[in-house]
DNA sequence: TTGGAATGTCAACAAGACTGACGTAAAATG
DNA sequence: CATTTTACGTCAGTCTTGTTGACATTCCAA
């Protein structure tokens, strides 16, 4: 009894299911990314510029090193991408007031456009899979992301929700 | 009523919530790749070696073109991949006997045994966030992700498990 | 005043993606 | 049988995005 139920109730675990939970991210990542990335080709952008856009325009005056933690690459990998960014006015820096070391950075009219633009896409297509697996599904679906997160980004996920 | 039950049961089609999914997706595809990620390091392999390793145990015999439809890759970029895992012998090539213009690819016995190790990793870090979201959670958040995929790529996910 | 933090910048490099062009062998087709 | 198409490999060049390491600047705080 016992042997049977635990051998039912855990048959969510079997190497096949998580070779297809493997694989199923590997495949739907693609599809996630794919409608920005033909918007990003347009403007001679990639990944990056947009993961930028995408955080600065969802902690509107963060400073780099923050954004840095959120992103998880190096300065100098970030430098680049905001260095195209600012000479494109798509984002503005304001000195810090009170640490006049900090930079805040902002979207300007322009990078807010551009946002919207990306993340209408990227939206509309989280979206119909959504509507597709319906509430109960999605419950699901941020509960299995969420656990496979390292905590840290765990932290900095749920952060995010608050602010 | 009609106006109360349908904006009650759209609540998680919100921006809010499909931010929270993009970003989701964002941080737990970080977590995804991070075990195997660190092994690869140790052998100077990328996760592009990982992703023909893992699709090559998955369909032992593929030809080339079947592995360039399924990684969505050109033949240049999976050519250099294959050709250092060919070299280092992990994987074996097998000339068509139908066809003997197509070259079979199989993993060597230091193929598999390396395979094994990333996927133990992935699959550890897998396991723990199923049995932590639980069964329907999982069920869930494989509808989605399968929802979430181009199309074609909907089909080849499909017919990885049945194969 | 000095140490350290926050930031920027230069240089060099590597992985991994791309395009384009070309070559070869073999199968398929007219 | 001749031609075309397919499967694959390869060379060359480019781009994005990541890395390390070194060094400069600014300026807060002890």
């Amino acid at each position: 009894m016992q042997n049977d139920r635990s051998r039912e109730s855990l048959l969510f675990l079997t190497d096949e299911q998580l070779r297809q939970g493997i694989e199923g991210m590997f495949f739907a990542y693609r599809g996630f990314t794919a409608d920005p990335d033909r918007i990003l080709d347009k403007y001679n952008y990639g990944r990056a510029h947009h993961r930028a856009l995408h955080f600065i325009n969802r902690v509107p005056g963060t400073n780099v090193n923050n954004l840095l933690s959120i992103l998880g690459v190096t300065k100098q990998s970030l430098n680049r991408v905001l260095r195209t960014l600012i000479e494109n006015e798509l984002v503005s820096l304001k000195i810090g007031t009170k640490d006049r070391r900090e930079r805040h950075l902002y979207l300007t009219e322009s990078g807010k456009s551009l946002e919207k633009q990306l993340s209408t896409a990227q939206s509309h297509r989280m979206r119909e899979a959504y509507r597709q697996a319906g509430p109960d599904a999605v419950a699901g679906f941020k509960q299995v992301l969420e656990a496979m997160m390292d905590p840290k980004l765990q932290v900095t996920y749920k952060k995010l929700r608050v602010s």
